[in-house]
This record gives C-alpha cells, sequence and structure tokens, in this order.
DNA sequence: AAGCCTCGCAACCGCTTTTAC
DNA sequence: TGTAAAAGCGGTTGCGAGGCT
C-alpha cells in the first residue's frame, strides 16, 4: 500500500492566487512551518491542490525571496552556472539564495538567452567559455564542494549545537506579502475570513513573536484598522536582507546567537533552501568568478 | 482612443526521484 | 519489498501590462 492521496482532484481551484489564499497559506505555514503539503489544503480550507501550494510558497511566498531586477553579478552567475551546469535551474538557484528556479528559469529565458545570442556574435563569450574553461570549472567545484564539506563537517564537529543554524538561514517573505497586500488593503475594509484554525494560527504566531519584544511593526505595517496585520506581518524582521547579508548568515549564525539575535524559540523555522552545503559552495563560487576576473 | 502585438512572469503540466506505508 | 503518493524539477502556457501603430 502507497500513501493516501494527497487531495482531491475535484473542485481544486487553478489560476491566479488571491492575497487571500496568500495570507491563509502563510498564516497556516507560520504556524506549522513548510512540509506536509498533502495535509495544508484540508487544514487550511484553501481550494488548492498541495503540489499548488508548495509552488505558491517556494516560488513567492517563502522568506527571502528577492524579487525584482537581477543584478549584473547575479546575471553572470547565471550565465557562467548556466554554461557549466546547463539548464539545471534548481541547482543554479542554490548558488543564488534569493532566487527561485522558476525566477532564474524566467529571466534565463526571458532576457539572458536573447542577451547572450546578441553577446555570442560579438565576442563569442558563452561559447568561448564553455570550450575553454568548462573542464576548469568542473574540477574546481568538485575541489571546492569537497573543501566546503570538509570544512563544515569539522565545523559541526566542533559545536555540537544543530539548532542553532536553521533558525538563522531564513528571512521572511512577509515584506513580499505585505507589498502585495497593501494594495489589497486599500481596497478591503476588513481582513478576509480565515478558516478557524487558519485564524487561530495567525492569532498566536502574532502574539508569540509580539510576547517576546523583539519584533517591531516594520515600516509596512498597516493603518489601525488593520491592526491585527501588525504583528502578523511583524516577522518581517527577519526580512527584507540583501545578499551579502544571506552571505553572511551562514558564517554568522553562531555570532548572532552569540550575540542574543537568535529569533525567538516559538517563532517561526521555515525552511532553508540556502542550508550550510549550498551557502559554502556559493561564496567559493562567488570567490572563484571574482578571481577568475570574469567580473 | 482602440486594436494589435510583444514581453515578462506566475502558474500549470508532466516526468523523474524520493519517501512513506 | 513493492506500490503509490509526495516532492522535486524543467518545460511550457496563459494572461496581464505596456508599447506601438
Amino acid at each position: 500500500m502507497g500513501r493516501p492521496p494527497c487531495c482531491e482532484k475535484m473542485g481544486v481551484k487553478k489560476g491566479p492566487w488571491t492575497p487571500e489564499e496568500d495570507i491563509i497559506l502563510v498564516s497556516y505555514i507560520q504556524e506549522h512551518g513548510p512540509g506536509n503539503w498533502r495535509s495544508v489544503p484540508t487544514n487550511t480550507g484553501l481550494l488548492r491542490c498541495s503540489k499548488s501550494c508548495r509552488l505558491r510558497w517556494t516560488n513567492y511566498l517563502r522568506p527571502g525571496i528577492k524579487r525584482g531586477n537581477f543584478t549584473e553579478q547575479e546575471e553572470k552567475m547565471i550565465v557562467h552556472l548556466q554554461a557549466l551546469l546547463g539548464n539545471r535551474w534548481a541547482a543554479i538557484a542554490s548558488y543564488l539564495p534569493q532566487r527561485t528556479d522558476n525566477d532564474i528559469k524566467n529571466y534565463w529565458n526571458t532576457h539572458l538567452k536573447k542577451k547572450l545570442k546578441n553577446g555570442q556574435k560579438q565576442d563569442g563569450v558563452s561559447s568561448s567559455f564553455q570550450s575553454v574553461t568548462k573542464g576548469r570549472w568542473e574540477r574546481r567545484l568538485q575541489t571546492d564542494i569537497r573543501m566546503a564539506k570538509q570544512a563544515l563537517s569539522e565545523a559541526l564537529s566542533l559545536d555540537k549545537q544543530p539548532s542553532q543554524v536553521k533558525t538563522t538561514s531564513y528571512a521572511s517573505s512577509a515584506g513580499n506579502i505585505s507589498r502585495l497586500l497593501e494594495n489589497w488593503m486599500k481596497t478591503t475594509p476588513e481582513p478576509p475570513p480565515l478558516t478557524a484554525g487558519a485564524a487561530d494560527h495567525r492569532t498566536n504566531s502574532a502574539e508569540t513573536m509580539t510576547d517576546q519584544g523583539s519584533f517591531s511593526s516594520s515600516a509596512e505595517t498597516t493603518p489601525s484598522t488593520h491592526q491585527g496585520f501588525d504583528s502578523f506581518f511583524s516577522f518581517n524582521h527577519w526580512s527584507c536582507k540583501s545578499s551579502d547579508d544571506v552571505s553572511r548568515e551562514s558564517v554568522s549564525a553562531e555570532q548572532q546567537n552569540a550575540g542574543g539575535l537568535t529569533p525567538p524559540e516559538n517563532s517561526v523555522v521555515f525552511e532553508s533552501k540556502p542550508n550550510l552545503d549550498d551557502q559554502v559552495p556559493l561564496m567559493l563560487i562567488e570567490k572563484w568568478l571574482l578571481d577568475d576576473g570574469l567580473f
């Protein structure tokens, strides 16, 4: 026997997500954390399949996602990583922790493909890179990953405090959602009705955070008529970090904990896409791209 | 101003791999 | 251990926004 089915196929809603649905999903994940997607539609009342919920979360609502223009450095990393790895967007995305594979894929298809096409006519950067340096890249990638893993295991064996790592590597994307919701709230007098469970989750989570006293409402917080959302969005504290911040997070987790910046015990602990295994190579690959004078 | 076209992106689809039962 | 669902992934599509005529 296998597992029970994830969700009913009948009555599943498709198409763009509404802010209401986003709130429900975020509320639920804020309380329960990501994962166990099968239970999300039933527990939240969302008429979405679990797969859709997961995708919405990973591609849009997930904390730490940076949206908008790609920097020149990001662009170059994508170009070179694509040359190295091919269309393995998830692998490429692991070197750009703030970007989703979908985002990178879209950016590649809409911008970089054309750009490279034009660029190739002029200087043949991509092809020459592929033919001349690919082997070198692969060797260095393997070496660096090996070194990174070794360093990681050494570090972990030195301090056996695994709980410190996972709480700091993720920034909230409440900024994304609050931006998204700002417009919605302008036109919506009352917060949308949530399922009892979701509403409770939101209340509980908000209380948990405000009780800690370390979270203040961001500049994006809502008018007083939506006070309930203030605390809901207050986990912005962990969001809106620059790429440098994210890169730094992997190495500064201990320092943050030591400095009393550890997130509250009951605050949301999001799954971390840029885990240590990913982040160390990220820094290395950035370094060697710079070393190579590619930037 | 209206209609058409292009572009960008969110979301879906379908396949593969992983995992729970 | 086999089976089936979950999870992961890359390709593709559909729609809205903006630009152009």
